[in-house]
DNA sequence: ATATAGCGGATCA
DNA sequence: TGATCCGCTATAT
């Protein structure tokens, strides 16, 4: 676990439900504009596979990159993010 | 220490 | 679109 690596989970996990950044992006708030290889080599070992939303880092644009359980999955959950995101954004009327 | 792989990205044809 | 190089970390040898 290196001080990069660190940064780069923490930054991950503070991407919002429903929203999707680049690993460049990622690599540039940890500091490494280049590293964004480096990203993906570290997401995809990552100590918490589930714990760290790895998936909604993707590649760039439309195209998602890759995904340890695959890229279909990937899509699914950003969908279904979308979707627990306005749910939980709805008010509750009394 | 060196080599290789990996969830990327940019460039060139 | 496909081929190719770049750059960085982790892992294997």
């Amino acid at each position: 676990m290196t001080p990069f690596a660190k940064k780069v989970y923490k930054i991950v996990s503070t991407i919002p439900i429903g929203e999707t950044r680049s690993y460049k992006w990622v690599a540039i708030k940890a500091g490494r504009p280049n590293a964004y290889r480096a990203v993906g080599s570290i997401l995809n070992k990552n100590p918490w596979p589930v714990t760290i939303p790895c998936h909604r880092v993707v590649k760039r644009g439309d195209d998602l990159g890759g995904y340890v359980f695959g890229v279909k999955k990937k899509a699914l959950l950003l969908i279904r993010e979308r979707e627990i995101k306005e749910f939980l954004t709805a008010r509750l009327v009394i």
